[in-house]
DNA sequence: TCTATATTCAAGAACTTTATTGAATGATAT
DNA sequence: ATATCATTCAATAAAGTTCTTGAATATAGA
């Protein structure tokens, strides 16, 4: 007996979870969510042999993860589409929900995490309609020039302390970066509570905003 | 330089997903998607050892995709929770979309596919409101008994030729089964064409129906 | 055409996962 | 207690994955 298109179909879904089953190719997967990435870029930004990239590369292009086109002698790598993000918050959100594991590392590393009461996408639409907040980005420069909220300020996280001055005390800071496990808000808020100053954290990242289909800006200079 | 909580998360979530990664396992999920299952009904479901299929469920377990407990002298398996139907949607709908394997059998097996249409849960609401349709579960009795959608005529698939009958041809009817790549419905769907009914299928099965919060029955008899 | 640079391919060692087998555990009923 | 049944554990061989290294392509510019 032949397998039947159930399994087949099973087959070629597993195939995609298993892409999803390192925790290298996770890291890569949120880094493209931010945008369009080089090869030997991505490398750098995750401390791995660039030919050991490109293979996870072409591990998770098989799975339909990502796609690739050349630009003269690069080769840039993106998420398919919106459908990747989805599936990777569903993840986190089962892993989050469900093991152990998980609780202890977030509890022991980011302790305020309850505290810190993220604020949700449809708040902070609100709130900025009132120009009540001042929307700050911890990402580094060059991932907040490809895209980032509108009107967002750019801090990346280790200039933080040395440009609190561009930050006005009185008003509330809502605080975000890659996606929803990204450390570097978290960090943020830590700083920035330390030292008096009203923040919370977005409740997801980028990618998650743009996923839903609100609007974005691109470009170096902006909100501030 | 030890791994910080970031990579530590990646490395949890990416347990998760390896846990998807084997069609068995994803076979498996789906049927403890419909409800509670002693390990050895399983193996019978899905032909695999029982002590095989018992190693599968510990995987699950430790990846939080399900839980157990015991009834007498059986262990009984379930989902942990809806969030692992909508883990196992996103993850099917990026293959769908994706991956050109999935298509071709999809294409080359459910030719009639596009032609389909399947019919929504909300669509499904309204019309049943109105008492126009016949909601038909294609699945094994057992797992009807345990839970259907509210009003369905239970004809297991393999028993359909035999009892064409039941039905009433001038109604429209709408077939379901265990979920989206569930074959059971798309067979249903085509045998009943090809005898001049006017079928569609729902566009999932019952756990997502569950997952949505909608209302169900149980037992036995019902609807006809 | 030749050279430099970015990426991919190929082969191999270390490690992990899978299915199989048979023994061990845990709960129930005699 | 003992026997019985469902399930789990342990050990193993086969298969698959990961990272490394060095060679092979492909493009751009001289």
């Amino acid at each position: 007996m032949s397998i039947g298109p159930k399994q087949a179909l099973l087959a070629e879904f597993a195939a995609v979870a298993r892409a999803l089953g390192s925790p290298k190719r996770l890291e890569m997967l949120e880094h493209l969510a931010q945008g369009e990435r080089g090869v030997e870029a991505l490398a750098k930004r995750i401390s791995l042999s660039i030919a050991n990239v490109s293979q996870h590369l072409q591990q998770l292009k098989r799975a339909g993860l990502v796609a690739s086109r050349r630009d003269g002698k690069f080769v840039l790598y993106r998420l398919t589409d919106e459908r990747v993000v989805m599936l990777m918050r569903a993840l986190f959100d089962v892993g989050e929900r469900n093991l152990a594991e998980v609780d202890r590392i977030l509890r022991s590393h980011f302790a305020e995490r309850d505290s810190l009461e993220p604020v949700t996408r449809e708040e902070l639409l609100e709130r900025t309609r009132g120009g009540l907040v001042t929307v700050l980005d911890v990402r580094p420069a060059d991932e907040f020039a490809a895209a980032h909220l509108p009107g967002a300020v750019n801090i990346p996280l280790v200039e933080l302390e040395a440009r609190l001055s561009e930050l006005d005390p009185r008003q509330e800071i809502v605080a975000y970066c890659r996606g929803p496990y990204c450390v570097l808000s978290f960090e943020a808020v830590a700083a920035l509570r330390a030292r008096g100053f009203k923040v919370r954290r977005l409740q997801d990242g980028l990618p998650e905003w743009r996923a839903a289909g609100l609007p974005m800006e691109q470009g170096a200079a902006s909100g501030a």
